[in-house]
Order: C-alpha cells, then structure tokens, then sequence
RNA sequence: CGGGGUGUAGCGUAGCCCGGUCAUCGCGCCUGCUUUGGGAGCAGGAGGUCGCAGGUUCGAAUCCUGCCACCCCGACCA
C-alpha cells in the first residue's frame, strides 16, 4: 500500500511495512526500549482502563497495589517461572551514588551502598503477590481473593518495537486465588472471556479465543488462555492472556488453608493481563494510509468541530453555531472539540484531524450558514455528508453507534478472508509464506512437530481454539492421527 | 551474544568510493504581506562540536584505528 505520508508528518514514523501509521501517540524515550506515551495516546489508554476496570468489578473484583521491587529470594521461589523471565530482568544492586572525585560534576555508584540482596524490578508479580497471599490466608473462609493492579513492569528484552515490546510497559494484572481447582480453573476461563468482550466490544478488533500449546504458555501455568487477533499484515498478535496456575504459586510460596472439611490444602491460583500492547492492536488493526482510525468508544474526542471562514466577523458567527452544536452534543456525553484556532488553515486541520483518527468531523463555513446546514465527515469511509444544523445530534449519534460496528465488521471479514485450513505442508507452507493470516491445519500435540514447523516457516501455534470441533485427521507435518485442527500464524 | 547496516540542524537527507568554495536539499521553526470549503504562496531570517577520541595529511564529513549509540535479521518475548 503506497503511504501519503508527507513532510508535514515526518515526525510520525511509519508504522509496519507502510501499512499501517503510527499516529501521534507515543515516541521512543531515552531510555532503551521505553517508550514515551503522549497525552493523546494516555487518554485511549484511559478509556480502555476505565472500561476494562467496570467490568472487573462487574466479576467481583477489587484493585490493590504491590512493590515494583522483587527480592531475588522471592523471585526464584517458583522455578518455572523465574526460569522464564530470569533472561529479561533488570536487576537493582545499589542504593547510592556520590560525587566522582575523578571527573567533577559527574556521579558514580557508591560501591559501600551494595545491596545485601538484589531487587528485581518486576516483570510480573506473582512473586510479590504470593509472598503477600501466604499472610491473608488461612481458612477457606479468606478464599476467593479476587485482586487486580493496574502496574508498570518491566522486561528487558533483546528487541522492542514500539507498543507491541517495550522495556517497560503499562497493564494490569489480576491474581486471584481459589479453594478449589473447578473454581480457579472458572476464574481462568472467565476472565479470558471478559478480555474478548473487551477487545471485541470495546476496541472493535475481533479475536479468538484459545488456549496455549505447553511451549507457548506462561511459565508457571499449567494452562493459558488467550485471545488472538489478526493484523492487517497478517500477522497474529497475542492481545490478553489468562493462565490457570494450579498449585504452583500456593507451593513455592507456602500457602495453605484449612478447609471446610478441616483439612490442610495448597490454594489453587490464576493470574491475567493485558497490556499497552492493545494500542499496538489497535493501529495495526483498524488504521489506512490517512493515520488512525478510531472506533467511537475509544476516541479521546469523538467529534471535531472546523471552522471555515474569512475574517474576524465571519469567524466569530461560525463560532457561535459550533458552540451550540458542541453544547448539544456535549449534553449528550459525546466528547467534543471545536478547534477554532487562527493559526492553521482547515485542510491542514482535516488532514491532522484524520491521522489522529477522530471518527467524526464537523466543519461549518459560510455556505452552511446560508444554508443552516453542516458538513459531517466519517473516518472510517471518508465519506461527507451535508446535515441540517437540527439533524445533526442524531445523525452523529448515529453514525458513532454505526462506525463501532462497521470497525468491527470491516475487521471481522478480513479475519476471515485470511484463515485459510490446510491439509498438506506443502499448502501450509504457501499459506504462511505467501498470504499470511491464520492457518488452520490438524497437529499431532507434540512439543517436537510444533518446534520442526516453526524452524521450517516460522510460523506458531498462536492457539487451539476454544471453539474447534472434534474432528479427525492427519498432522500435517507428521501424518500422525490428529483430533482437531489448531491455528498457526506468523506472531508479533 | 552471532550476522548485516547506519550515525551530517528539531525531523528526513545529499556529499564519503575519488581529501581542497561541501557543509546540500526538503520539511519544520521565526518575521512580514497576501491567503482560509483538503496539508497555502511569496520574500526575508535563525539554526551545525558532520556520533566520540585518536591518527595520516599543508588540509579530513570524506582515508585509517579504537570506542559509543541506534536500526535490521536471528535467539528471547505481553
């Protein structure tokens, strides 16, 4: 796809193969890998949290905050899982710098402020949480704990890209724990289910639900659920997980309970997240060549207002009529901005307007006020319309309502036009390398034929769908018997 | 850490092979006038330790050595 792109964007980079752009919500900090989020990238954060934060007290849960530092003794305590993250941490060894005698004006780490144990900054916080657990429960009455903490972690990984892999990056992560395993397998389970709500619902991408291959699942889990989505690339992208942890946590930390029968049993844990990864999804699902494109749920403002006119006077009149359609609007919780600034010309204000993807924008020049109309101009189609200055609160209403839905579609079919069911390696080979997408093909569950076709295409199992049918058939690497067929994709 | 590449104004770049009016161009920024229904035009202006440190040379953005940073491809990963 060609990029419009022109110098007035130069300092918005392009975003994946041109496809998509990253609009104006976050650039790269000083720091290696990190990223800093500007205000208009913050606010769909805030959106999203505050929608993701209705719905887990909806289920029952409560927010509480731990330390974003992990004693290392802690941190090894469930080996799986400090296995896994030992290779990304960053690690706090000192608590002082003084004055470099050497080099005036400069510090150094004062190397009498060792620390006597190393904090680990958390890439996630089981460790911690456990820790904590273990003191708040005794009896079965203390069970179910249903927490969720919205955190900054931190992961250092070889390579980030902006939003999708940052060094440190914003989530929340819910840890719960249970009397039994149906009950924490249910809370795994439910919580997978209100990410795909979320992220269907809210956010407009569509996704599928699954669960992990064990070479794919969080370390420490013994089952993970996740949903997938599809980039307009055709590349997948793992978009929320939620693992059901068994005993694992309860037993390296040492958390028992007594239960109603009066005996003595390990907890049975879960723990979910999603992260500012979701805004990565968010671009690269539903952006075009003009920028972003938002869904109307999720827009810091969901309508514009440009003024067009000549001269002080006309301006002011225009401004009046944007007022009260503003003040209209307003009244009915339609986020608003009038942009009557002086100091740019309406097509430059179109043009930002479109790549920071506001669904609806209003303008209002003298021939509307002849006419007592509006123009109204969709994000999604770029289509105008002209609408009479009575109409025009339904009419935005409407098309609000309509754009969330048209979103999602628009993404849905795609999805669809790109999973594709393979049943030789041939075919699945051609599949991954020259379409892309989602391939559907049987596996014959080992850890061995999923590492041999990730070496031959790259492609992983991005999961085995909740909702796949019994179905029997051949591996399609192997040609060992095979249930049901499991989706493989190019990943993020 | 392996393999490749890049570093020149706020951003994007030309120049490097072949050393010498080479510090280029576009955008952005500032001033003025004219403009305002899709990223305005003209005129003028500000802005640079050419990544850092050495070396070669009469002379280095350009050649050599070392270092640093970043990017891409692997391994790792929400």
């Amino acid at each position: 796809m060609a990029n419009k792109l022109t110098s007035r964007d130069q300092d918005y980079s392009k975003w994946y193969n041109e496809i998509v752009v990253q609009a104006d919500l976050a650039e790269n900090s000083a720091v290696r890998g990190c990223m800093v989020i500007k205000p208009y990238g913050y606010a769909i954060w805030e959106k999203m949290q505050a929608e993701l934060d209705k719905m887990f007290k909806a289920t029952g849960h409560e927010n509480a905050y731990f330390p974003l530092f992990v004693p290392k003794s802690l941190f090894e305590a469930e080996e799986k899982n400090a296995e896994g993250f030992a290779k990304e941490c960053a690690v706090v060894t000192h608590y002082r710098l003084k004055n470099d005698e050497e080099n005036p004006g400069k510090l150094k780490v004062d190397p009498s402020a060792k620390l006597e144990e190393e904090l680990i900054v958390r890439p996630t916080s089981e460790a911690v949480i456990w820790n904590t657990y273990k003191t708040w429960i005794q009896s079965y009455r203390d069970l179910p704990i249903l927490i969720n903490q919205w955190a900054n972690v931190v992961r250092w990984e070889m390579r980030t890209r902006l939003f999708l892999r940052t060094a440190e990056f914003l989530w929340q992560e819910g840890h719960t724990a249970h009397a039994t395993k149906q009950e924490a397998l249910e809370e795994a389970k439910l919580m997978n289910q209100v990410y795909a709500d979320f992220v269907e619902n809210f956010m407009a991408i569509p996704v599928i639900q699954g669960t992990k291959t064990a070479s794919e699942r969080f370390a420490g889990a013994e089952e993970t659920y996740c949903i997938e989505a599809l980039m307009q690339d055709g590349k997948a992208l793992q978009a929320g997980t939620s693992h059901f942890l068994g005993q694992n946590f309860a037993k390296a930390f040492d958390v028992k309970f007594a239960t109603d029968q009066g005996s003595l049993d390990y907890v049975w844990a879960t723990s979910w997240g999603v992260s500012t990864r979701l805004i990565g999804a968010l671009i690269m699902t539903h952006s075009d060549d003009n920028g972003l494109v938002l869904p109307s749920n999720l827009a810091p403002y969901q309508v514009v207002i440009v003024p067009i006119y000549k001269g002080e006077e006309q301006q002011k009149e225009i401004a009046q009529v944007a007022e009260k359609i503003k003040a209209s609007l307003e009244e009915k919780n339609i986020r608003v901005k009038f942009d009557n600034r002086d100091k740019f010309k309406p097509g430059f204000k179109f043009n930002e307007y479109e790549l920071k993807g506001v669904p609806l924008r209003i303008a209002i020049g003298p021939k509307d006020l002849e006419k007592n109309s509006v123009e109204i101009a969709r994000r999604d189609t770029l289509s105008k319309n002209i609408v009479s200055q009575e109409e025009v609160l339904n009419y935005v209403e409407n098309q609000l309502e309509e754009m969330q839905h048209a979103l999602f579609d628009k993404a849905k079919r795609f999805r669809e036009e790109n999973i594709i069911e393979v049943e030789t390696f041939d075919d699945f080979k051609k599949a991954i390398k020259e379409k892309g997408g989602f391939v559907s093909a049987h596996w014959d569950g080992t850890d061995a034929t999923e590492e041999a076709i990730k070496k031959a295409t790259k492609a992983t199992i991005r999961c085995i769908p909740l909702d796949a049918k019994k179905e029997s058939g051949k591996c399609v690497f192997s040609g060992k018997p095979s249930t049901m067929r499991v989706l493989f994709a190019k990943a993020y």
